[in-house]
DNA sequence: AAATAAATTTAGACAAACCTAAAACTTTTT
DNA sequence: AAAAAGTTTTAGGTTTGTCTAAATTTATTT
């Protein structure tokens, strides 16, 4: 079946929405999408009516099997277009997000398994995101929220919870990227910073409202799974 | 200014069809865009109150030099998206109008400067036709029509005047393609068939059909302007 | 257990992009 | 120069996706 591009933005937001909450409200999938409640009633009797969602009037509503399945595709183009802009087209990781936007909804699958083979079947996008392959199967990464990770447990930098220039200004500034190992070595209950060390530079501290957009694979055994962006 | 797909594609279709014919008419737009007359009057008043248009009702219309710009700007992302797909995802060469057709519309500036780059500045597409640069700019290229070519003239193959499967099969049967350097030995009038030589191949016929439809370069001296295609 | 507040849905409208059928205009033929 | 044929425009309708305002349902207070 197909979809245009305004159901495949309901499905997508959807999709992100009910992996953070369990079922998904009106009002939440209104502000997530900038549109008015009235608007996303319409919508979900559509995608009701075509059977990609869970949906009780007045009670919430989550996306079917055929839903997922709809929606990881879209996440799929959305995370390779992102990959293929910051890693071919040399875009910056926070300019990327608005034209994979679009990008997602080019229709031709031909065009995501010919991409997908060109950029050699990336596992992660370029925020830490993992990829779904053609079946919607993707890796879980084992991530750990920097608020959570133990003191002197090396770990790498896989994902961040956020997409703002303010944010990759920030980790440019403190030569933090995906890939990068650090260990806290200490952490302070005043504020919740953290004094981190990574190799070759001098300890720095990292705040509250930083470590909490960083998600981290530990480099030896390992935790709990972290919240994921688009 | 920002236009949607369908003044895109309404916009980029007069510029092509007055390429040829000069002035151009409400049923021939309509039966190049597949749909009705009257969806094309429509549309013709909205281009027209946006300056795009010098129009007289039932006396056709052309663009308007602000119109011209705005269609090389559209032609200029759908050839430089088709390079990509053949030159960087080996996409053949008559499977990529219809995707280059979606992602002409994609909207970000900077991706097209980007993509032009990523591309060494192409200057045709995988059809041959010129690519147009930033300011509307573009390479018109000296060609001739095989059916035109003098005997025993070389000339390189530079466009063609189609984009349909078929054509391609058979050119890649004859092995001819953009690039191929040949002269016509000699012309059968009954036919109008072409007896043509291509270094290091046996001379081999060219139907009429196939003659009209390919365009070249002459490699010494040179002629008119042939017409060109998407 | 009311009353009040908040969330959700319905009702009714609107713009964009289409359509069919009928009217208006232009061109061609007799 | 009238009639016929062809082209273009207008009139009126449909679908998709949006909106505001009002009605309905659910949740929270008192
Ligand atoms: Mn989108
Ligand atoms: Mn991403
Ligand atoms: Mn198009
Ligand atoms: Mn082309």
């Amino acid at each position: 079946m197909k979809f245009s591009t305004s159901e495949e933005n309901y499905i997508k937001s959807i999709y992100h929405l009910q992996q953070q909450g369990g079922v998904v409200s009106t009002n939440n999938l209104a502000s997530e999408l900038q549109t008015k409640a009235a608007s996303v009633t319409d919508m979900l009797k559509k995608l009701n009516a075509k059977n990609l969602l869970h949906y009780e009037r007045y009670q919430g509503f989550t996306l079917s099997d055929e839903g997922i399945k709809v929606a990881l595709g879209i996440v799929r183009k959305h995370r390779l277009w992102e990959y293929f802009l910051v890693h071919k087209l040399e875009f910056g990781w926070d300019e990327v997000h608005a034209i994979a936007e679009e990008l997602e909804h080019i229709t031709s699958p031909l065009l995501v398994e010919k991409l997908d083979t060109y950029l050699s079947h990336p596992k992660f996008d370029p925020h830490g995101d993992p990829i779904p392959d053609v079946n919607g199967k993707m890796e879980l990464r084992q991530q750990v929220n920097l608020i959570d990770l133990a003191l002197n447990q090396e770990a790498e930098v896989s994902a961040v919870g956020s997409q703002s220039t303010e944010l990759l200004e920030l980790l440019k500034h403190k030569n933090i990227g995906i890939g990068t190992l650090l260990t806290v070595v200490r952490k302070f209950t005043f504020d919740n910073s953290l004094e981190v060390k990574v190799k070759n530079f001098p300890p720095f501290s990292i705040s509250q409202q930083l470590a909490q957009t960083l998600f981290l694979k530990p480099t030896y055994g390992s935790t709990t799974v972290g919240s994921i962006s688009k």
